[in-house]
DNA sequence: GCGAGAAGATTGACGTGTCAACTAAATGAA
DNA sequence: TTCATTTAGTTGACACGTCAATCTTCTCGC
């Protein structure tokens, strides 16, 4: 690593504004669900992405290739998910070593009225704080950020 | 809550794109860290703020101020990396209730050899990413999501 | 001074994420 | 068929963050 290109004053200061953002975002976003909800924004993903699977089960396989998850997460949450009575696994028919998870009654109840908080949250935050071509500026830096870190093997 | 104002499809996809941003750039940033000076993007957090205000000692509720964190987070980490050499604690002079943080040897030799690898990130996937307008532009939008998450006393 | 309440910081319990080691089932070449 | 390899998932140890409870010290009205 050669001398490193230290940032400027400026680039410095918007370096901790992004920063305190990108953290402090997903921290909210616990906090709304946590008051509103009593459940972890890890928790609402998977219950909002099973759910929408159904009637489908989801493969807990699938569940981590589509939150960009490690395996041993999804597999410590759904545990303590199962204890809770949220979530049900059993063993894929078509694979003996897959695990299928479908909602239980109380999962659906759960994700069911947790939704319209947390939907509202996002509306609110996000889509009305962005004007419609601010929305696709921000997604297009967004992927143009996320690329450089993937070219680098970080994502 | 009445009846929400669900997400369109492209919204949603759009909150799918920011949703794994915004979880996935921290992580990518931890790894980094992890990787190349073995660190954890917190502890990288406090030697940079506690190497800036050197010769100044720092106080501990000024660092979680600085950082928006909790105080027991931020004293749980002091603890830890008082246990590991890198920084020292000491009753503040001025107010008995205070801690004054400073760095130990080791914690300035571990942030001078982190810090290039670390701004060379920074730089390389944040500000070569953008043009200087999209940085200003990407500033104020991350400035609106954040006053509506504050206005919902979220932040 | 003194006592009530505020402020700085710590602690313990608990939920969570990561990493490495592991088990079991599927795959595929010999 | 068989056995090495790959793939799906789990487990345990440990680092980390949050919350509520606690302790100590300061502040300020009396």
């Amino acid at each position: 690593m050669s001398e490193p290109r230290w940032l400027s004053e400026e680039e410095a200061q918007r370096w901790l504004e992004i920063r305190e953002f990108l953290w402090g975002f997903p921290s909210a976003m616990d906090r709304q669900l946590a008051r509103d909800a009593e459940m972890s924004s890890g928790e609402y993903s998977v219950l909002a992405a099973v759910s929408q699977a159904a009637p489908q089960a989801l493969r807990s396989g699938d569940l981590a290739a589509q939150l960009n998850w490690e395996r041993s997460r999804v597999s410590h949450l759904l545990r303590r998910m199962e204890a809770k009575g949220l979530i049900s696994r059993c063993a894929s028919s078509c694979d003996g070593r897959g695990q299928d998870i479908t909602l239980s009654e109380a999962g659906w109840e759960t994700v069911r009225s947790a939704a319209p908080g947390h939907v509202n949250f996002v509306r609110e935050t996000v889509f009305d704080s962005l004007s419609p071509t601010e929305q696709e500026q921000f997604s297009a830096m967004l992927n143009k950020i996320r690329a450089a870190v993937v070219e680098r093997d970080l994502w």
